[in-house]
DNA sequence: ATTTGTGAACAGTTTCACAGCG
DNA sequence: CGCTGTGAAACTGTTCACAAAT
C-alpha cells in the first residue's frame, strides 16, 4: 500500500465503487474504461499495485479485484467510526445515512453546539452538545468526523476535532481548513465542488 | 487559463475559497503555506499562472489576487445556471443553498421523479417532474447538476441530463456514472469520500 | 485470439535555488 | 532584506508497445 500512487489510489476508491453495482462475473480493463472513462492501460497498472495475478484472456474476476481492493484498502477489518459535526439540515440529511450500511464506516455519534438541535432530533445513535466532543471521541473510537456546520464555525470545529486526535475530515462547508499535515480532508462543498467542475472544464 | 494544469487549478479554487474569508490586506506565499498546506513553491508558481505581478516584499494584495481569479475563472461573468436532481432529504438540505448566494452559481431548478415531491415541496425556484427536464435545462441555460437521487436512479438519471446536454454533473451518490468524456463529473458522495480519506491516511 | 502485466519512453508536476524587484 | 517569479533539475505519473499467459 506505501506505494501506491495518490492518483492511483483515488481511481481505485472509484473502481471499489464501481465494481460494488457491477454485476457481470467478469471485467476486462476495457470495460472499465468505457464506464470509468479512464485509458486501460492506467487501469492495468492500477490494478497491478494490488498484486492481483488474474489470468489473462477474460478480464478480471469481479469478486477477486473487490476482494483485493477490500483487503488492500482494509476494508475488511474493523469497521471505522465516523462522527456527524453540525446537525442543520445537511447534518440531519445524512443522519440516516442508508449509504453506509454494508461499508467499512460507521456514524456512531453527532454533535451540535446548540444543545436544542441534539434534544430534539432522534437517531439510531446519540447526538451531542459539541462540550462532550473529546470525550465522545475518545471512548467511542471515532476516526473520521463529517463536518456540515455553518462556515462561521468551520475552522474552530475542525480546531476542536483536531485537538480531539481525529484522523480525517469530510468538509461539506465552502471553506478552507487549516490542520496539521497528519489530519487529512475531503473538500465536497457545494460551491467548492461546482467552482471546480467549472474551472476543470474551461479549455 | 487553457495551460493551466489540473492539479493547479483544483488549488486555485481552494485558494479562491481561502482567500474569500480572508481580512488580511496581503498575503505571502508563506501564509498560505501556513492557511492551507501546500509547499510556498508551488504556491507561487499556481499564482504565476494567473498573471498577476505583485510586487514583492509584502505578499500579493489580496484584493488583487481574488480579482485574478475571478478573472481567470470567468467568475465575473454571467452567472451560472444549475440544477437539483432528486428531492429527497440531501436535495431538500440542498434547496436553500445559502452557501451559493453571493456566487457566480444560482439553482434555478429543481427535479425529482415523484410528482409529489415536485408538488409539496416549495422553494425560491420552480420544481418539476423529471419529464421536464429537457424543456427546463435547455430554456432556463442550465450548465450544471446536482445529482442526489437513490444509487438505483443515478445512472438513468445521468443518462438523461447528459442528452439535455448538460457540462457537468456534483455526483452526491455513491456510483460511478458513465458519461462522455465532456461531460464532467465531481465525485463527493459520503461514502466515496470517506473511502478516499481512509485510503490516503494510510502510509 | 485476447487480454494482462510491465519495462522503457514520455509527459506532467513539483521542488530547488537564486536573480531581480520593491 | 524579504518576497516573488522562474529556469532548470528532480521527481511522479501515464502511455506505449510487446512478451507472457491461457
Amino acid at each position: 500500500m506505501k506505494d501506491i500512487p495518490m492518483p492511483a489510489r483515488r481511481r481505485l476508491v472509484l473502481l471499489e465503487r464501481l465494481l460494488s453495482n457491477y454485476t457481470e462475473k467478469n471485467i476486462t480493463s476495457q470495460k472499465i474504461q468505457e464506464l470509468a472513462g479512464w485509458s486501460s492501460a492506467i487501469i492495468r497498472r492500477d490494478i497491478s499495485y494490488l498484486g492481483v495475478n488474474c489470468g489473462a484472456t477474460n478480464g478480471y474476476r469481479t469478486s477477486e479485484l473487490l476482494a483485493a481492493l477490500s483487503r488492500e484498502f482494509n476494508f475488511d477489518g474493523e469497521v471505522r467510526h465516523c462522527c456527524i459535526v453540525g446537525l442543520g439540515r445537511m447534518g440531519q440529511a445524512l443522519l440516516d445515512a442508508s449509504e453506509l450500511y454494508d461499508s467499512a464506516f460507521k456514524i456512531v455519534a453527532g454533535f451540535d453546539t446548540s444543545v436544542n438541535k441534539t434534544e430534539v432530533l432522534s437517531s439510531s445513535f446519540p447526538l451531542h452538545p459539541t462540550t462532550l466532543m473529546k470525550k465522545t471521541i475518545i471512548e467511542e473510537k471515532i476516526s473520521y468526523a463529517i463536518l456540515t456546520v455553518d462556515k462561521d464555525e468551520a475552522q474552530s470545529l475542525a480546531n476542536l476535532l483536531v485537538e480531539c486526535g481525529i484522523k480525517g475530515i469530510i468538509n461539506y462547508t465552502p471553506c478552507v481548513l487549516t490542520v496539521p499535515k497528519d489530519v487529512l480532508v475531503e473538500n465536497v462543498g457545494l460551491l467548492t465542488a461546482l467552482e471546480t467542475l467549472s474551472v476543470m472544464g474551461e479549455v
